[in-house]
DNA sequence: GACAACCTTCCTACCAGAAGGTAGATAAAG
DNA sequence: CTTTATCTACCTTCTGGTAGGAAGGTTGTC
């Protein structure tokens, strides 16, 4: 047990991965036994059905990425900065194909399939992430760090779907640059620096 | 055979509505065969497996998106008013639940995991959107239509992102009034009469 | 017009394998 | 001696897919 990583994260770690890559629907417990290199009834134990190993899954995602973006909030003062650190860290993910999509992301898109319970902490993750950004966009106009041409709700969502759309567009074209080219523009239209 | 629709046609708008709600690996041949009145194993008869199925339904709606365009080209002289209608139509479908998603982008989220053949139309149906969008975006632009502020295959594809982030948002939320807020801002930015 | 040959479409009845999941044994550790 | 983690062996249901036949229409030939 004093192992890096628990064997019920290696399987957390491994379904992440297989969902990323296809979805819920997408990967079996045989996948994950495989990947894992135990056997399949082994992890039921840790997991009593797929619904609950997904559940779990998305909370803990939803969990990191809050302490991920408090320890952002923290380090960096500016708004701008804080906008294109974490699309600077998607654009890395999907360049070293470490982490190429959004668990919730790809799961919110297949949305009216899931499970209910799953469904509850998708639409959580992006309650969360609508709820940041447009705390980040309302101080950021507030202290001139940023120039909004619309209400901070709108311009944090506008923000994330052109996140989401742009990790979309990075892999049906299957060029990881075109995600910075795509954001580059929305960071500079935000930016109080920038030629108007 | 003098029925409105066929049988094979029938087959696959049933397809195509399991596979807005849950993509390629969120239906069988049992589902269509319940939708359509028919026994399973008749589907064989029109599409010998679910591969040929699905790449017939994106290689239509591909070619159903070609001929939209043209029309709408042909009816709309101004750029604008062309990506006006573009996202008017996807609000449209969204706000009445007739087609909340698009396969192709929905599609495209699970690429990785979906067979070479089907990977390949989806892919496609991302050149042909993106090769329109930047011939619009080039036109208006010359056109004085459009106030480009980048090159116009990144407009392009920040405005194709846009619109693909913001149908998920508005799944993910449940709230399909968010699609043509998050577009609102987005259109008004490229209008020449409105104020910078 | 009659009749055979054929084609299309759908059916019933299967099949093999994969899916998620359960029961109960085993082995190590506290 | 109980707990934890794993195993083998099995179950049920679903999955995509096949074989072969029935019903009905179309066509070609006498």
């Amino acid at each position: 047990m004093s192992n890096v990583l628990t064997t019920s994260d290696e399987i957390l770690a491994s379904a992440r991965t297989l969902i990323m890559s296809g979805g819920y629907n997408g990967f079996s417990y045989a996948d994950i036994a495989e990947v894992v290199g135990i056997r399949k009834a082994s992890i039921h134990h840790h997991f009593p059905g797929k619904v609950d190993l997904v559940r779990t899954l998305v909370k803990e995602y939803r969990e990191d990425a809050e302490r991920a973006v408090a320890a952002l909030e923290h380090e960096l003062p500016d708004s701008l900065d804080i906008l294109e650190a974490y699309a600077g860290h998607w654009a890395q993910c999907i360049e070293d194909a470490s982490r190429p999509f959004c668990v919730c992301a790809l799961l919110a898109s297949e949305l009216p399939a899931l499970p209910p319970e799953i469904a509850g902490e998708v639409k959580a993750f992006f309650r969360f992430l609508s709820t940041w950004l447009t705390s980040v966009m309302e101080r950021g106009s507030r202290e001139g760090a940023l120039i909004l041409s619309s209400q901070p709700r709108v311009e944090a969502e506008a923000f994330m779907a052109c996140v989401h759309g742009a990790m979309l567009s990075a892999r049906a074209h299957g060029t990881p640059e075109v995600f910075p080219a795509i954001l580059a523009p929305t960071l500079q239209r935000l930016s109080p620096t920038a030629v108007q």
